[in-house]
DNA sequence: ATCATTTTTTAGATTCATCTAAATTTTTAT
DNA sequence: ATAAAAATTTAGATGAATCTAAAAAATGAT
């Protein structure tokens, strides 16, 4: 059985290899782990000699087969938590994810099946991310970054890329959440900023929002 | 901040000085905790040096007033979880304790908070037992044990002193749960095994299942 | 009150997860 | 292609939580 830590290890290789296929690197998860890399270097180390992971000195870590299946079955807890809390908990869909990073960990497969049948079995969590099914199969949609819109495109926001609080926040304030309808009226050639309309009302938003907010095309 | 190794000695102390008073036994500790009688004496040491219980060599141990509100934290948070678990997930009572031995331990005083306004503020968990509520005030109710009926007497059962799986289970078979009405028809002379009615359905059961139910009594 | 038994503590070891500092390998820039 | 820089690994240490074996203290039975 996996430690919370090794949990967090297979975890982030997972996110981070997002971008498929090349393998993750010492310092990379190190940063994302918030630790160094020796202390990688260790884990993967342990990790590799229980086949959770393909691990090459000084090339990298893959997750196995087994790894990969580890690693869906948390962010499957962790996603399905998030449910919970925004949509029965009030929680804001900033305030989740630290309660969810423990959440997740839960040992109970008797919990997670009656967690999602209670929440009617979401395909999607509150920051628009896919939950992996009981098979553990995570579908896919397609979704496109506001930022890559062109004038008079439409979409409907389904995603965020960076989920910090910090982000959310902003997103709060903007009146801006799942579902909203966005169209794109008109993008400053200075600076790449726009102005788009919001379910309605008109909003001026940063290049930096635009490059954080996925949208289903609706064009 | 307490480990989850910390939380679960104080939680120990807690339980085993259930009858008052007096100080609990490192070898008490161990067997409770599954654990050995020098890893329990490592653990005092420690939990002392940091005013979380007061602890004297060859004597025993006690709460301090802080290990005492921890204590009363993980218990509050564990039996939330056991009514969420029942009352939302559908659960059965002997199924709950295995999981809600790792929800107390969540961290997040805005969940717990939202949880317990979720369930509605309950007062008791699925066994019967005391909620402590936010400010981990443990309100106690007259109970009795249905051993110490007499024949005639009545009762409503509002909890069990045994909870362990293989108890529940008998409970379950028996139709016997929380807000079953009883009522004693007879003591066996021989063994003071009883004849009771249950919500009208006349059973037999053993002493050593007497001996574990409480009743409030209604007569 | 003393001696045998039981309980408790100490001493020393182990495993996990982490660290720092030093050594090694890979990458990059000229 | 080689030297400097960057990334990675190894070596050795630490703290938490546990263990076994041995020593010390408390208990209790005569």
């Amino acid at each position: 059985m996996l430690s919370h830590s090794e949990e967090n290890y297979l975890k982030a290789i997972f996110h981070l290899r997002s971008n498929e296929g090349h393998a993750v690197s010492t310092t990379e998860l190190a940063d994302h782990l918030n630790t160094k890399p020796s202390s990688v270097t260790d884990m993967l180390q342990r990790l590799s000699s229980n086949q959770w992971v393909d691990y090459r000195k000084y090339k990298g870590v893959i997750l196995s087969q087994n790894g990969e299946q580890a690693a869906l079955k948390i962010i499957r807890k962790h996603r399905l938590w998030e449910v919970f809390l925004v949509e029965h908990l009030n929680f804001n869909w900033d305030e989740v994810h630290e309660v969810a990073e423990q959440l997740e960990h839960i040992q109970s497969d008797q919990l997670t099946a009656a967690l999602d049948r209670f929440l009617n079995f979401p395909k999607y969590d509150p920051h628009g991310d896919p939950i992996p099914d009981a098979t553990l199969q995570l579908s896919k949609r397609t979704k496109k970054l506001l930022s890559n819109f062109k004038r008079e495109e439409c979409g409907v926001c389904i995603g965020v890329k960076d989920s910090s609080a910090d982000f959310l926040k902003v997103l709060d304030r903007l009146a801006i959440s799942l579902g909203s309808a966005i169209q794109v009226i008109d993008i400053e050639e200075f600076d790449q900023s726009m102005w788009i309309s919001v379910d309605g009302e008109q909003k001026y938003i940063s290049t930096k929002i635009a490059s954080n907010l996925y949208l289903k095309p609706t064009t």
